[in-house]
DNA sequence: CAACAGCTTCCCGTCGATGGAAGGTCAAGG
DNA sequence: CCTTGACCTTCCATCGACGGGAAGCTGTTG
């Protein structure tokens, strides 16, 4: 079949299907005689793969190194498992970060009709938070 | 002062301040005889206001918005409450998302010693999420 | 005088796509 | 025959917020 047909069953753009070829994510498949791209089921299964384990927090590059566990004939598995651990503990940070961001995001608001007049400051409601807290590092 | 001590004070790279600079959101600062720049107090103000701001969750975009207005002699108050509002919601969002994406996790890897060993398929454990879920969005 | 820290500008790379332009081929319908 | 529309190639640009490094200047110290 080819690549639009491809994109409309997965549910990709086209042209993020010839990122993933130029990548190598995706092996360059046979050719038309009109040389369009000429893809199998399997290739479809691996493109529906590659986005289900994007959904869980692969990176392409991670998900590379699965696929490439294939190629040495070895199973991901183990490797994967390691993934997802380090995935779980980050999402526990980052959501630990966010939860703490909106506590105070809302006591500002709270604040914020408090705030005194100061024409010589940027922005009384941010600078409430400064005042309070001096640049704990960023929540990336 | 020049911009190694600016950037020692705020706690931020020189590479930064720079490049604040480049996209406006800094002003170019006066010019030592050597050709350094050579900042005030007032711009260490200004910056440390950029990153308090930039850890609520503002983009630097965002940010000159606010410093624009003060440029246009309003206060921008009402508008930074505006975008604390959508990110509160965005948070919202984002946490629930994340928190899904964590049970499946959980899920996943209690279940994968369980897995049948399956040599043709890439990784069993994550086509066992794809088995029962068939793509959602992706979690941006 | 030499070393070294700090500064300058300039350009490239990151991540994961996506958009667009330019210029061409191919297949089907009217 | 003509026109769509889908596809092909290559290349370049964009988003955000920087970081790295090169090559060269300044300023201080031994």
């Amino acid at each position: 079949m080819r690549i639009g047909e491809v994109a409309d069953r997965v549910g990709v753009n086209t042209k993020t299907i010839r990122y993933y070829e130029g990548i190598g994510l995706l092996p360059a498949p046979a050719r038309l005689p009109s040389g369009y791209r000429d893809y199998s089921d399997d290739d479809v299964d691996r493109l529906r793969f590659i986005r289900t384990a994007q959904r869980l927090g692969l990176s392409l590059a991670e998900i590379a190194e699965i696929l490439a566990f294939r190629q040495r004939a070895e199973r991901p598995c183990e490797y994967v498992l390691g993934v997802l651990d380090r995935q779980v503990t980050d999402l526990d940070r980052r959501m630990a970060e966010m939860a703490d961001l909106r506590q105070e995001l809302i006591a500002l608001k709270k604040h914020a009709d408090r705030l005194p007049t100061d024409p010589t400051c940027y922005c009384a409601v941010i600078e409430h938070s400064q005042a309070k807290r001096r640049l704990p590092p960023l929540a990336g």
